[in-house]
DNA sequence: CGTTCACTGGGCAATGTGTTCAGCCGTACG
DNA sequence: CGTACGGCTGAACACATTGCCCAGTGAACG
């Protein structure tokens, strides 16, 4: 679980150049095919490296807007309102938190009118109490791991 | 730009199995080889699909707590501070937004009280005002594209 | 001192890739 | 009405990569 050195250059570098193939990786890592098979193994039953799946851009599917909701939820209907949320597509991630609100969810849109039918939507079922929603303008740091990958790589 | 119903069920594929082949694509696909590899590139080169980097569990990395932290910004400060917060590992993702707060990041720490360093770094820089905090503690709906393509794929 | 483990460097067959080609078929357009 | 265009098919080719195996080496550890 714990990551070394030459693990986080296979993650860097494999979050640096997706399409490249292990034997082009053992040539720039200057070490031999199998050791990076392994690594790349033990680092997929690890968890560590949970995929490789497509990044996809919802801007460019056709929803440029992007917006953060805090739902404060009646007591004990917590279940519902996942299983609610989980059936809207335009909800990309759900959490629930701590602080004044209890859950936390990224929604995206076709515009900022489109935005009001997601909302609708979103709180449109009982166990919501209230919904607050902030819309993104811009995305200064996209999400990212390599930063946290080299300083896990480094000093553990 | 506009997603059809071929495109919606390429980059379904791709989501279920990363690791699947152009060639392995086709034949589930009944398409030819030709088309599948066209219409990846045309997806890449639209910015629909933007990559496919290693997705990381930043808790198999030895950081399990995650939290959203909502900031106030002195006026004129933007600039400063976000360059302050993207040279801190632990911020994965930042934005600006509307709202009550001017700035939305999303953190991660090795533990509760690790959090509170972490969120001593990203403050202690003069353009903050104020934070605010939110730690995660479940994940129903992680992070997902596939609802969302498949609705772009169909209706449009 | 012996065992274990990770890494090396090599070899093998099988598979997939990048690329190109001709042919087919709708649609848009003159 | 005829033609040009764009997208798809099915096939071919050389080439690189994969998955898998092995024996040997060096370091860590009991």
């Amino acid at each position: 679980m714990a990551i070394d050195h030459l693990d986080g250059r296979i993650i860097v570098l494999l979050a640096r150049e997706p399409r490249i193939g292990v034997l082009e990786m053992s040539r720039r890592l200057g070490v031999a095919r199998g050791t990076v098979q392994a690594r790349l193994d033990r680092l997929q039953s690890n968890g560590v490296i949970r995929g490789f799946g497509p990044e996809v851009d919802p801007a460019a599917l056709g929803y440029p807007v992007t917006a953060f909701a805090t739902l404060q939820i009646r007591q004990g209907q917590g279940a519902d309102v996942r299983a609610h949320l989980a059936t809207v597509p335009e909800v990309l991630e759900l959490h629930t938190t701590t602080g004044t609100g209890d859950m936390m969810c990224r929604l995206v849109a076709r515009s900022n009118a489109d935005l009001q039918r997601v909302i609708d939507r979103v709180v449109g079922f009982d166990g919501i109490v209230r919904a607050s929603t902030a819309i993104v303008m811009e995305n200064p740091v996209p999400l990212r791991i390599i930063p946290l990958v080299e300083q896990a790589a480094l000093g553990e």
